[in-house]
DNA sequence: GCCAACGTTGGC
DNA sequence: GCCAACGTTGGC
């Protein structure tokens, strides 16, 4: 295996430069070699043993782009473009791959009706002519049997902080873990 | 760096 | 379609 490169810091430069993301390229490390330590935090950038997972409500007027149409673009999911805010942009660039998010359908609709995942870290908006705003992919993961209504969710004292609630404006949000167990719940999941 | 004017969002 | 809330812009 390891005869392929041409010496063994070759071969580590390559299996750092996998990890470190970008692009994958198919192949995990093999097993039984030491990268050293830092290695979770380099794939994370978070600390060691804290795999606390945040989540998000991404929002989105359905006449623009909605849930059906994120269900169409499959697993392999979408680019969410089109952030021209720093408040929301703060909240994509703390979004990590693997973490959840609601999908809200604002204006018509008004209401959480489905999940999505983050696949894509933030990475800049190609739609975005003065460079500044980044975007992440996300794929649609299961629709809400029922969706939560913005009137449902502001008659739940349980979700009285809730962003939407309270800054309704703002097209990314955090959700804090009970506000997810909440609307979750009302939406006939788990 | 303040702040009035303006534009946009999104609930109603 | 109205308008409150909020963010951005640009003159000073």
């Amino acid at each position: 295996m390891v005869a392929q490169y041409k010496c063994i810091r070759t071969y580590v430069r390559v299996c750092l430069a996998g990890l470190r993301g970008g692009r994958r390229r198919g192949q995990a490390c093999p097993p039984g070699v030491k990268l050293g330590y830092g290695e979770a935090s380099r794939r994370t950038r978070r600390p060691v043993g804290n795999a606390a997972m945040a989540y998000w409500l991404f929002k989105s007027e359905p006449a623009t782009w909605s849930w059906d149409q994120q269900v169409a673009a499959g697993a392999a999911g979408t680019f969410w473009n089109g952030v021209r805010n720093h408040l929301a942009k703060k909240q994509l660039m703390a979004m990590q791959v693997g973490e959840q998010g609601f999908f809200y359908h604002s204006n018509e609709g008004k209401a959480v009706v489905g999940l999505v995942e983050v696949i894509r870290p933030y990475y800049p908006d190609h739609t975005d002519e003065t460079g500044r705003f980044g975007m992440v992919d996300v794929r649609a993961v299961k629709a809400l049997p029922r969706p939560v209504t913005l009137d449902a969710i502001k008659a739940d004292p349980v979700l009285a902080e809730m962003v939407l609630v309270n800054n309704s404006r703002l097209s990314v949000q955090p959700v804090t873990e009970a506000e997810w167990a909440r609307v979750c719940a009302l939406g006939g999941l788990g």
